[in-house]
DNA sequence: TTGACCTATTGACCACTGTCAATATAAAAT
DNA sequence: ATTTTATATTGACAGTGGTCAATAGGTCAA
């Protein structure tokens, strides 16, 4: 029913959530370790809510370590729902994302984007 | 408290309210127009609702012409926040609009912060 | 002036959602 | 085995938000 680019707008439409996503930008965290980065604002049961949510959306992975669990954000996909995005209210214009102080690379709305590591 | 990143989520995270948004890309309609494309899946009211909604936000231009409200997506706030998305959730990426078959045209959005100016 | 038309407003309804305290579950440490 | 630690689940609650019927307020046409 909901595609893609629903979903990813209603994920970052919640002030918490959107923080908790751009946490988990490049790297992996246990519950608890958002729950500090969010400092004190919201309680872990929350925090786990939302890294529920989040997951059975797919926009983050998840790692079972003993008994924490870590996450961290599905770039690929976060990348190809901003680019659906941008393309939904830019008709006539093509996304490009350039990394810094580096040679071009170009990201197609509908294909996946060559983000090596 | 609310930034445009936010509020522009909130706008597009509801499915009416995105098609709206998507009907007023680049042309002037009036409600009724609105009311007409989305083919009865809401009633007027509801549409009043919404383009108020985004008129407070700064989301769309309005016209008043006789009985009749003739309403237009900002273009360029629109695509200001995409970009400002786009920033927040792919660190050390600027992203770049290029319209198809024409001489480069940039927006830069990043979160790095310039030195000069 | 009267009536038809266009849009905004009101009030109500209900589904959804973000949050928390309390508790459960599971794994590690003692 | 007991305790401590990490996370998930449950249940409840208040607030939000999308929708509509009914109506109000203008504006135009006859």
């Amino acid at each position: 029913m909901l595609n893609d680019q629903l979903l990813f707008a209603k994920a970052i439409s919640d002030p918490t959530r959107s923080e908790i996503m751009q946490h988990l930008c490049c790297v992996w965290l246990s519950v608890n370790d958002v729950v500090d980065k969010l400092g004190g604002k919201v309680k872990q049961p929350t925090v786990s809510h939302h890294l529920s949510e989040l997951e059975a959306a797919g926009f983050v992975f998840v790692r079972q370590e003993g008994r924490q669990r870590f996450y961290t954000l599905n770039q690929e996909k976060v990348t190809v729902c901003c680019g659906q995005i941008c393309a939904a209210f830019n008709p006539g214009y093509v996304m490009k994302l350039e990394p810094v102080d580096v040679p071009l690379q170009t990201i197609t709305v509908s294909s996946k984007p060559t983000a090596d590591e």
